[in-house]
DNA sequence: GTCCCTACGTA
DNA sequence: CGTACGTAGGGACT
């Protein structure tokens, strides 16, 4: 236990920081996904990656003198040796902590931060050990370690780092903070966990006796030794259990008292934090594929070096931007760097397609973060932002149409934006179910968005702790200019760089008018809907309860099942998960075989129920402007189509009469302030993606199809049944038109035989026959899933990949779902491509021309428009115009206009 | 409250 | 055993 003098620096100045490697490497491995993190070679670095990360951290925030790591062994510890139940029942290490330890320990090496691990003793002893030399020497302590156990080590100069769930920012137990929780001293606490039990160490307390009690005996007694010399005073159920356990709480006490007095192979002095071996570093980091971690870490080091030698030079602008001096300042320092931009602010009912009221703006660049808030900003200062904002300057979002519908409403608007990440991220990976910032920044970055991370890039020293929303948005500024830098390369090498640009951006504009717009409703006319499907319901319900003799609520499958399975005797419908379906088509097939008036009044009640949640839905979105606003994703369909939801305004029914009663409700509206419109129009393509299929395959006899505008299904008809076109019955041309269909979804002969309800032989040479007539189609869809396989991906006329790797998996469902996939994405993602293109010519047709009509909707191949007094002959060419020249296929894009007051009439 | 399942509306 | 979506209720779970 000497300490020699050379051990000692400045005792003002020295502080070391100990961790407890096995501990957190274990908090980091829980914390991180071991799938994101592994390497080519396959080792899994999740528990390394988060150990590194939160030693950086540390590091940056307790700017320690010293630093050391201490391990467990896997040999025996005198604690076994005397228990052998010791730390026993944990379950195995999970196959991907395997190897993390040691390449921790390789981390250490080229961080130049000793490691140190003693035969027959736990870490825990050596952090209580190097803890007793720093405190001898004066130095200040920092214990990171996720055993509570380090508690009876807390003095004032010692602290300890216990982290709770993973690896957050919480601030360093203290004595006091010790007494707040346990009601104990530290140097009780251990006393405490003797009578409490430990389970994490399989060391079973007095049965009954919590914290509480415990330290209300330590109070009452002063400790576990006046206890026992109380032993027999103690009363009640918990003094018997007490009296009955105290050979446990005895041995507890043996095990928990950490040893200060280990012979340590590395002096205090050696301790000292250095510069990491460079080459080491970029070595390891490399082959851990390590590139964020990296940048972090020589930044902190070199960091170091920087702030020394540049003393009194000017730090670029951080904070708070208050005037337009700071602002323009901040913008002159950033140069011409892309900066992430995100909004603060209250976010608003979910009905308001304004979505947030802005508060202030947060700016990122790589190394510098800003913040303005909008409130109290002088005339000078608001606007120089809002020049900038509407400037060229190469600005970065994640979701751009929220930003510009929220900046809108405040009278802003945003230009020279180069990047919306939630739209790059999907271009990137199509498949992917949500684009939240963080899951970004953790997938791709590898950085948990915090705080703490945010701080190590020298980003978050704001002064802004007490603001959580400007803190939070800085951190978003920060991690969207991060991911942008990240994805640029990686869009331009998957040809999406083009897509994103000269697409999606302009279009996620496009599209916020269109959610601002809104489209008119009559809240009379849904009302009147709504009644008259309730009676419906209400009609079907009471003849299916009197048919079966009691109620059964008719919304349950399960219920149904047993009212026609059970009770009614009906035959077996196909096999689902549940039982028996009960779904529309099963209903259909029980009535051919087994006409039944129940199924009558249960089809009906399904109808009008359905119809009734659909138009309820609607009546509960109507905006206070008796207008509906639906909210576009641009990021969901793998395919490259829009969705719709928030109402979704994409699934309106309009297939049965009384469903598309439900258009009626979607009228022409007014423009506030203004005069009514004239009327709604609406635009469709005719059979699109047969189009794109002919042009595609390059089926001669299909392109001269469309291009002599002959009724396709007709045209089809008459070359597979070998007839005369006007001899094409109704019959032929709806199974000519099932299967063309069919076709560009990966249709089987089974599915055809059950769609058309014939047999499937009847299918197959159906199917022979329109191959044998239109051979280019069959060369095509097998040459588009052999291409995909060999690519990866499959790609539309616009260069959009969807990426399909399950084409080479060893599950056959899984790959014949992906060869399904890579069929349909090249046609149904062409055309959404075409839709979007013509959106573009629409939008910028319209302004150039200087009308006042506006689009309001698109249904993958539909667009309606509210048409402005004395526009309706413009509006209607030039959608024409635009719509049938948003691409070049080689066969004409035909387009269907229909014109009235409600989207029922325009539509006819 | 959350999740899965079934069902069903659209292109 | 036909692609792509969003929504809603039931029912089982916490």
């Amino acid at each position: 236990m000497s300490q020699n003098s050379t051990d000692t620096p400045a005792a003002q100045t020295a502080k070391l920081l100990v961790l407890d490697g096995h501990s957190m490497a274990f908090r980091a491995f829980y914390a991180l996904p071991p799938e994101t993190f592994v390497t080519d070679t396959g080792q899994h670095t999740n528990a390394v990656h988060g150990f590194t990360s939160m030693l950086l951290t540390m590091i940056r925030q307790q700017k320690p003198s010293h630093v050391a790591v201490a391990f467990d062994l896997d040999t025996p510890t005198f604690r076994s040796e005397e228990y052998t139940e010791y730390k026993a029942g944990r379950s195995k290490t999970p196959e991907e902590f395997h190897g993390q330890v040691d390449l921790i320990i390789k981390v250490m090496e080229a961080m130049n931060i000793p490691t140190i691990s003693i035969d027959g003793y736990e870490a825990d002893d050596i952090l209580a050990t190097l803890a007793a030399k720093s405190e001898a020497a004066g130095w200040q302590t920092l214990l990171v370690s996720g055993d509570r156990d380090a508690f009876q080590l807390i003095t004032d100069n010692t602290l300890v780092l216990y982290p709770k769930k993973g690896i957050s920012d919480i601030p360093p137990m203290d004595a006091a903070a010790v007494e707040a929780k346990y009601f104990v001293r530290p140097d009780q606490y251990s006393d405490l966990a003797a009578l409490v039990g430990e389970t994490a160490d399989n060391l079973p307390g007095v049965p009954g006796v919590g914290p509480k009690t415990a330290a209300k005996w330590i109070n009452q007694y002063g400790g576990l030794e006046g206890i026992l010399a109380n032993l027999d005073s103690i009363g009640g159920k918990v003094g018997d259990a007490l009296r009955e356990h105290i050979d446990d709480v005895k041995r507890n006490r043996r095990l928990n008292r950490l040893l200060t007095d280990l012979d340590l192979p590395v002096t205090l002095a050696e301790m000292e934090l250095q510069h990491p071996d460079r080459e080491k570093v970029e070595e390891l980091f490399d082959a851990l594929q390590f590139n964020t971690l990296r940048k972090r870490l020589f930044d902190l080091f070199g960091e170091a070096e920087t702030e020394a030698s540049a003393e009194g030079h000017a730090a670029p602008v951080h904070g708070s931007l208050g005037s337009a001096q700071e602002i323009g300042a901040w913008f002159e320092a950033a140069g011409t760097a892309t900066i992430g931009v995100a909004l603060a602010g209250e976010t608003l009912p979910l009905a308001d397609p304004v979505g947030l009221d802005v508060q202030g703006i947060a700016l990122s660049t790589g190394d510098s973060a800003a913040f303005v808030a909008l409130a109290g900003l002088d005339q000078a200062a608001d606007q120089s932002l809002a020049e900038w904002l509407s400037g060229p300057a190469p600005k970065a979002v994640h979701d751009l149409k929220s930003a510009l519908k929220a900046l809108s409403a405040r009278g802003l608007s945003l230009d020279g934006v180069i990047d919306d990440t939630s739209i790059s991220a999907y271009l990137i990976q199509p498949e992917r179910r949500n684009y939240d910032l963080a899951d970004l920044s953790l997938y791709h970055l590898k950085t948990p968005m915090s705080v703490g991370a945010a701080k190590d890039s020298g980003q978050l020293d704001l002064g802004l702790d007490g603001d959580d929303g400007a803190q939070e948005a800085v951190l978003r500024a920060f991690a969207t200019q991060q991911l942008s830098s990240y994805f640029a390369p990686i869009l331009i090498e998957r040809n999406a760089a083009q897509l994103l640009t000269g697409l999606e951006l302009p279009l996620a504009r496009v599209l916020a008018e269109m959610e601002l717009a809104g489209i008119a409703v009559s809240r009379d006319t849904l009302d009147t809907l709504m009644s008259d499907f309730s009676k419906t319901i209400e009609a079907a319900q009471t003849e299916a309860y009197a048919i079966i003799g009691h109620e059964v609520n008719l919304g349950s499958p399960k219920q149904l099942q047993t009212v026609l399975f059970d009770e009614l005797g009906m035959p077996k419908t196909k096999k689902i998960k549940t039982g028996f379906s009960t779904d529309a088509e099963a209903l259909a097939d029980l009535t051919a075989k087994h006409p039944h008036p129940f199924l009558l009044q249960l089809q009906a009640y399904r109808d009008a129920s359905k119809l009734r949640q659909t138009v309820e839905g609607l009546i509960k979105s109507i905006g206070p402007d008796d207008r509906v606003h639906t909210t576009y994703a641009q990021n969901v369909a793998a395919t490259g189509r829009l969705s719709s939801n928030n109402p979704n305004l994409q699934n309106i029914p309009i297939r049965s009469a009384e469903g598309r009663r439900i258009r009626g409700a979607f009228i022409v509206g007014r423009a506030p302030g203004k005069q009514p419109f004239e009327t709604l129009l609406t635009a469709d393509y005719s059979q699109i993606e047969m189009r794109i299929m002919a042009h595609l395959s390059g089926d001669e006899a299909l392109i001269q199809a469309f291009k002599d505008g002959e009724d396709l299904h007709r045209f089809v008809g008459s070359h597979i049944f070998d007839v005369e076109p006007d001899e094409v019955t109704a019959a032929m041309r709806s199974k000519v038109k099932a299967m063309s269909y069919g076709l560009v979804y990966g249709l089987s002969s089974f599915g055809l035989s059950k769609q058309l309800n014939i047999s499937v032989d009847e299918a197959r040479t159906l199917m022979k026959d329109y191959f044998d007539r239109f051979g280019a189609v069959r060369d095509y869809l097998r040459g588009v899933v052999e291409q995909a396989r060999l690519d990866g991906y499959t790609e539309t006329i616009e260069g959009r990949r969807r990426y399909l790797p399950e084409l080479t998996s060893d599950n056959r469902q899984l790959r014949e779902m992906s060869e399904r996939a890579a069929l349909n994405a090249p046609i149904q993602g062409s055309a959404a491509d075409i839709i979007k293109r013509a959106m573009l010519g629409v939008d910028s047709a319209f302004a150039e021309a200087g009308l006042a009509s506006r689009m309001l909707l698109q249904v993958h191949d539909e667009l309606v428009f509210e048409v402005a007094p004395g526009e309706l002959e413009q509006v209607e060419s030039l959608v024409m115009q635009q719509m049938a020249g948003a691409a070049e296929i080689g066969v004409p894009l035909d387009v269907h206009i229909g014109i009235g007051t409600s989207w029922f009439d325009a539509g006819h």
